[in-house]
DNA sequence: GGTGAAAGCACCGAGTT
DNA sequence: AACTCGGTGCTTTCACC
């Protein structure tokens, strides 16, 4: 949970590998004129210290013929089934993200979908979930950003 | 746009790369009974098809201090502003999602902050522009899943 | 904490079946 | 389409600074 200190070239190695995990690290060395071996060690370190949870693939969901995204408000009939509703939750396919929120709704989730056919049947999956009073639904219609490059920036800027 | 079609073996190269980009495609092959060459092959497929957009390093926001999430549902004067409203939210640092929305919200997005004190500044500049009219937000106490693998395995199994 | 070189591998293309 | 194989180049370690 403690802050860790980044100095500016960890801050430039994570720029260059946040959005390509595949960036050759001799590539960076030349970039930031440091040797390939420092470039190894400092990566090391942070992976170490737990800034660098892991790598992933983007896979592009469209293609894949899952371009419906929906954020479902989850209502409970009590918030003491928070917990139980919750590992429900998670144990229905295409449900991408769940919280627990303060707010307008108990819990918050997001999904994704081949249609909006599809997207019915799994809220209809949440809404038989027993504890959930009711749900309302948000469909995005068009996603607009999403760039984890810009987020780190900021944070980098205020350091 | 249209659907790609992936073999087994493509879901199982998928499979072993989604969570760790760097997986030696050497190991993929032992795992899979092919040659390493082979698993090159298909992997380049999958980029060229675009399956595979890229790779992105996942960070601990909370070890960089930034342990607060929360959901802005935004509403606007008048929808003729949309546009101009999201763009003046991809300009809002911390602002990590934006999507435009069906249902109760016009706009909906995510943020990523500090604390209360520095989410009240980013929520802030969401209400100070102009069109805007109000906003609701959702703060999440707990984020339970999060998972890309569940959802392309949910895919696959569809398939 | 950084370097540079050397050893060990992985990547990736060419040629083959 | 997949395999083998070889050249190229990346990663990783280690003795030294």
């Amino acid at each position: 949970m403690a802050k860790f200190k980044l100095d500016e070239i960890d801050h430039q190695i994570l720029d260059m590998l946040i959005d390509n995990t595949r960036v050759p690290f001799t590539d960076i060395a030349k970039k930031l004129v440091i040797s390939a071996g420092t470039v190894h060690v400092r990566v090391k370190k942070m992976e170490e210290a737990g800034i660098i949870k892991g790598s992933s693939l983007t896979l592009d969901y469209k293609k894949l013929g899952y371009s419906f995204i929906a954020y479902v408000g989850v209502f409970l009939k009590n918030t003491s089934q928070t917990k139980f509703v919750l590992e429900r939750i998670n144990e229905i396919p295409f449900v991408t993200v769940a919280h627990i929120t303060t707010g307008k709704f108990n819990v918050f989730c997001k999904i994704r979908a081949r249609n909006t056919e599809h997207a019915k049947d799994v809220i209809f999956m949440l809404d038989d979930i027993e504890g959930v009073y009711r749900t309302e639904t948000m469909i995005s219609m068009e996603e607009s950003i999403n760039d984890k490059k810009r987020l780190m920036h900021s944070i980098f800027n205020e350091m």
